[in-house]
DNA sequence: GATATGTATGAAAATGATTTCAGAGGAGTA
DNA sequence: TACTCCTCTGAAATCATTTTCATACATATC
């Protein structure tokens, strides 16, 4: 409350009769110390519960032990349980994370962006946003260059020209998943929620999806492809009403996220279609809401700890200016559970 | 990817042939520099793209411009939510926020601290976590007032004996909110499933739950009283179990928060019983989740945004040293969902 | 005993900003 | 003309560390 004076590394060297540099390698263990001075700097130390200043220590050996970290939306359980875990790996390391929440808009990105150079961040962690395009936004590639240029940059998608590391899942193998277990429980007439057609992520599960069924000999049904621009529960439940407005209505449905499977089942109860009785239904994501659900949700999940393990083993490599490569690849699982049933269609 | 050089206000000076001084004053405004020379430096800025070293400025001013947050969990919506009006609020007044997510872990928490201190942020604010006790622990008090010793604290709790400020819900309240909706549909056999009965906020729930029965002349029923130790949905599922054990069953359950809640709904979903028809359920909290589930949850809710901005408030408050209440409140209002309805209950 | 080697130490520089202080020069006044 | 007053400017101090460099002293080597 009341704003105690802050000791400084000055005011220990006083105290113990030696010079600051003497503390600093007591703090440091850069250098030997007399086991005598060592002593009575060290009593001095937690005696007045010393920290150092990690401003002056970050200017002084310009590193400033800090790691900036952009989501579009925290709240998304996706997004925050990487964080939680990129957070736990970079503490192992001694960083802090600072955390910036864009909502997706365009100029906060840019903001932020910079405040991120100020302070001096040594790595930047962008996760979700704009940062999984298909079509190439050349100016905003050039905003990200820029800082790139100063500080290295890791994201969790793709984004052409930009010059990056990516950690990213690979939908293929994920989609891989998806379709076999459907496959495998009888299920051909199967629909794919997707999101913006705008994002890698969605145009590579529908790629994978179609040559999936195409592997089959089943047939692509255009009508069976539907999607939203958001990935949130809205989307879900809007798609799926139009889904719902077929004569011929699939028998599994897959979301994008677990956000879309949501609204989708929302809709599906309403029009009294049970879950997985009369249609199953799979998503991406297995985040915390695919187990809150009734019935609980099958989706496909990625091992989060090693997810954030790569994103920070992939900073420290960069910081250090370490030879790796530029796209590393996350493994998908299914974590099979109760909306998922065998086809019930005649 | 290559580690330009990144300018520093000297490049700049010498440059623009002006002295750093001349520069500084530029780029903050402190002072007057003629026309010339400010053209002059302000081309410069914008050439290089210059950013001033926040680590430095901090020091030179004594003021990081950081606050430091700790959550419990940031994969709960609540804490999720809280943060991002917080960072929203705090960005306008140029701060930026380190997030440490605690998972309830003691010494983590000493640890964070101890980061905290050394970064020198400007205050500390902590989202849920111990500081709720009823039974005061003295050595974490302790540790607490160490810190406050030199940078304020905020917490959403309560925490007797600890040198902070407090902004916190209120939770008799809250209570009254839901003991009226509840009543007003025609409930008088209530029960409730609290969290830790080691934290204010359980305990203070109890509290006004028993005066409402009271002042109703309703009978209190010690076997509709029931709680967990964690805030989750596994708790609500178990308690909920215990609850469908009872002969005399409730009519309508209040769940401590919505993780709650959706884990007694799974059990009454795996009981037959459906919600509102057969019984009604009402939580605290109104995050995401009581928009997703099935039915959509009545649950209290907090206007979010006036929260974080208290927080925020309070924070620049006790960085400028202002005089302000030690305990500030968070009034709620009720969201009105799908999840109550008319007693049925002969 | 003279020289080489090594160790502990402190003074001082460097990190990159802000800020204080003093001085230069111009304008205004008596 | 001499004085004060004001504005602009840069040199230097400050913030709190780390690190380099030089030195003092002890020990080892021939």
């Amino acid at each position: 409350m009341n704003q105690n004076k802050i000791m400084t590394i000055y005011d220990i060297a006083q105290e113990a009769n030696v010079s600051v540099a003497t503390v600093s390698r007591v703090m440091t263990g850069s250098a030997k110390v007399s086991e005598e001075k060592r002593e009575k700097v060290e009593t001095l130390i937690r005696k007045y519960d010393f920290k150092p200043n990690a401003l002056a220590k970050g200017l002084s050996e310009t590193k400033s032990k800090i790691l900036g970290i952009m989501v579009a939306d925290i709240r998304n359980p996706f997004y925050a349980t990487l964080f939680m875990e990129c957070e736990k790996e970079a503490g192992k390391y001694g960083y802090s994370l600072i955390l910036y929440n864009t909502l997706s808009n365009p100029d906060l990105e840019v903001t932020y962006l910079e405040k991120m150079i100020s302070m001096r961040v040594e790595a930047v962690i962008k996760i979700g946003g704009r940062i999984d395009d298909v079509v190439t936004d050349m100016e905003y590639v050039e905003q990200v260059n820029k800082v790139a240029n100063s500080i290295p940059i890791v994201i969790t998608g793709k984004l052409d020209g930009a010059d990056c590391y990516s950690v990213r899942i690979d939908a293929f193998q994920a989609t891989d998943l998806v379709m076999e277990h459907l496959f495998s429980l009888g299920h051909t007439d199967i629909a794919m929620i997707g999101g913006s057609t705008d994002t890698q992520s969605t145009v590579e599960r529908y790629m994978r999806y179609k040559q999936q069924l195409r592997r089959r000999g089943i047939q692509i049904r255009d009508e069976y492809m539907i999607h939203h621009d958001y990935y949130d529960d809205r989307g879900g439940y809007e798609c799926m009403k139009n889904l719902l407005l077929l004569e011929d209505r699939p028998s599994a449905v897959i979301a994008v996220n677990d956000f879309t499977a949501v609204g989708a089942m929302r809709a599906m109860a309403e029009a009294g279609i049970r879950v997985p009785n009369d249609m199953s239904v799979i998503s991406y994501d297995d985040t915390i809401m695919a187990n809150i659900m009734i019935p609980k949700l099958t989706s496909v999940s990625y091992n989060y700890e090693n997810f954030g393990q790569m994103i920070i083993e992939t900073v420290l490599k960069a910081i250090n200016g370490e030879e790796q490569p530029r796209l590393k690849t996350i493994i998908s699982e299914l974590s099979a559970r109760d909306s998922c049933g065998p086809c019930t269609k005649k």
